[in-house]
RNA sequence: UGCCCGAUAGUAUAAUGGUAGUACGACAGAUUUUGGUUCUGUUUGUCUAGGUUCGAAUCCUGGUCGGGCAACCA
């Protein structure tokens, strides 16, 4: 009920309402759409979105969605990208019906272009790339026609054919639709088909050496799909006239290509070029970093699937320029984490607490909850003990107003354990506080305190005997400026030089060394984590994946 | 100076000729054994000028601003 209200008051996006109104005039009786991507890049944030708004509308209405990779370069193409790509995929939470390559098409599209070439609708050009540029004008000035483009059908398929059976070295000639070079569109001034390229295919290997061009192997890979929304990005618009023109003048199964914005990440890049660089020239570890926009890398920083799913469907759909706020992700991921997140205790700045009147050698194991939030909430235990560590900003010597931590003669709970009063301040020569001496009370035990003492502070501690070492990397954005593209100069030069930072030794609880990597954890005050892969026998290593909201961080920053 | 697309709070997105709403953010408060969570409240918007209409964010016209288009990339 509260599920179908929620729905009305979201509203539908534009692509919605076109399925709607097809579906209510009984053009299909249910829609196909492809997620269409090309196999020379891994998926990031950007796919994501795109990703769910095609699976998501085959869930929502009757139809099915294909995996279709786009490999019509086999330059630039690699297999390791496919496989990273149905991965993330899958990850995600998306099944694709069929699995679908543009590249098992291509005997198929070969026989378009043949029909095309008998009916006068494409003609084999010998121009040079430079001479096919030059004649084919401006935005503002008409094109010229090609001195190539009045052969004979017969010329242009024994070309043609000569071209497949690889007589021609790599770009002396070009398959070309013959529309008009004085065309407004400049896409339709008699566009480029077929190329030659004598390159190695990841899938078809040596079989061909002339490869269609993205215009003459999308529309028609959709056709023969039986695609009935074909959704792209916006910089795919003009290219929609020359998708209807070779859809109609094969006439073939009337597929219809809808556009939308990309989604613009602040903070970060999402082309696949600026991508590949900052993976090639190191300014990263790969890219599975945790600090790139990459579904890999939101992957190992600890992001779950559905929030990422759940931020896609907040940022919607829509056809203007963009650029989403990335506290809007990392309110996602927290609202997530904050679910299914046990919260663990780690001291990632130690300071050494002595309880002084603890008992020496003593230790009771406290049970702590796993996470509050659950509807059944379970527990581990904890080790007490007489001497712990606690975060050294937990421990103030001169106070500011509603500072609610430990001070000299100030008094604070102790997560899970006992309330302490600080009684002493232990210093170096040089003045630096190296511990604190406390005292507990022993009737202000959690789940029985007695004490009647309320205390404004609850820190997070570890029992130094009991402590195990651990190694947090904690990322902060990979950009210093919300839009590094548009900036002046190269977009590397905005690249925050502090987007990692290691500390190779803190404190960690002992339940800690059950981590494995499907773990999600809040340690406590501090942000959520999980374990990263680089761990080893004996080395835990934790990525942050977000921080805690830190309204004290907050109010800090004001004075 | 051609063709195409777009413009609603700081950000993103609804309102389909009839009360401009939601989320995030920001701010204030309550609750809290996480300065977390939760809850409450506040704040800020239809690019502009005309027109059509009883009534316009919505339809029309002009302008302004932003973006795309001159790869044998997708």
């Amino acid at each position: 009920m509260s599920e179908i209200k929620k729905e009305e008051e979201k509203g539908h996006n534009f692509i919605e309402e076109i399925i709607e109104e097809d579906l209510a005039a009984g053009k299909y009786s249910k829609i196909i759409t492809r997620f269409p991507p090309e196999p020379n890049g891994y998926l990031h944030i950007g796919h994501a979105s795109s990703i769910c708004l095609n699976f998501g509308l085959t869930l929502k209405y009757p139809g099915h969605t294909n995996l279709r990779f786009d490999d019509t370069n086999p330059v630039t193409e690699e297999t390791e990208y496919v496989e990273s790509i149905k991965d993330d995929i899958r990850w995600l939470g998306f099944e694709w019906e069929n699995e679908h390559y543009a590249s098992d098409y291509f005997p198929q599209l070969y026989d378009f272009a043949v029909q095309l070439v008998k009916r006068g609708l494409a003609y084999v050009d010998d121009s040079t790339s430079e001479a096919i540029a030059s004649m084919k004008g401006t935005p503002t000035e008409p094109g010229v026609n090609s001195p190539f483009r009045n052969r004979s059908s017969e010329e242009n398929l024994d070309l043609l054919e000569r071209m497949k059976n690889g007589e021609f070295p790599d770009g002396a000639r070009t398959l070309r639709a013959k529309i008009d070079m004085a065309h407004p569109n400049m896409l339709m001034r008699d566009p480029i088909l077929y190329r030659i390229k004598h390159a190695h295919h990841h899938r078809t290997g040596e079989a061909w050496c002339i490869y269609p061009m993205y215009d003459f192997a999308h529309g028609q890979s959709d056709s023969i799909e039986t695609v009935t929304h074909s959704l792209c990005t916006m910089e795919f618009v003009p290219h929609r006239e020359l998708y209807d023109w070779l859809i109609g003048r094969l006439e073939i199964y009337p597929s219809h290509q809808y556009e939308f914005a990309r989604r613009n990440l602040n903070y970060t890049v999402t082309s696949k070029r600026k991508l590949l660089q900052l993976v090639n020239e190191k300014h990263v570890t790969g890219w599975d970093d945790p600090r790139m926009p990459t579904i890999t890398g939101l992957r190992r920083r600890g992001y779950t699937p559905e929030s990422i799913r759940d931020f896609c469907e907040r940022i919607g759909i829509a056809k203007r320029e963009n650029l989403i706020d990335v506290s809007l992700l990392e309110f996602c991921v927290r609202e997530h984490l904050n679910k299914i997140a046990h919260r663990r205790m780690v001291v990632f700045d130690p300071l050494k607490v002595v309880v002084t009147n603890y008992p020496e050698g003593q230790v009771e194991m406290l049970p702590s909850e796993d996470n509050p939030e659950e509807e059944k909430v379970t527990y581990r235990e904890m080790p007490f003990s007489r001497e712990l560590y606690i975060e050294a900003d937990d421990f103030m010597e001169n106070p500011p107003k509603k500072y609610f931590r430990l001070a000299p003669g100030q008094m604070v709970r102790l997560k899970s354990a006992y309330i302490i009063r600080c009684d002493e301040v232990i210093k170096d020569e040089s003045g630096k506080v190296t511990e604190v001496h406390c005292s507990y009370i022993p009737e202000s035990r959690s789940g029985s305190d007695t004490s009647g003492i309320n205390v404004k502070g609850t820190l997070h501690w570890v029992s130094i005997a009991h402590a195990v070492n651990a190694e947090i990397r904690l990322y902060d954005r990979l950009f210093r400026v919300e839009d590094p593209s548009s900036e002046e100069g190269d977009f590397k030069d905005y690249i925050n030089p502090d987007s990692l930072q290691v500390v190779t030794n803190v404190y960690a609880e002992p339940s800690l060394l059950k981590s494995t990597f499907n773990d999600r954890y809040q340690f406590l005050r501090k942000g959520y984590f999980t374990l990263d892969k680089d761990t080893s026998e004996d080395r835990l290593v934790f990525n942050r994946t977000v921080t805690l909201k830190d309204t004290w961080a907050k109010e800090q920053k004001k004075s």
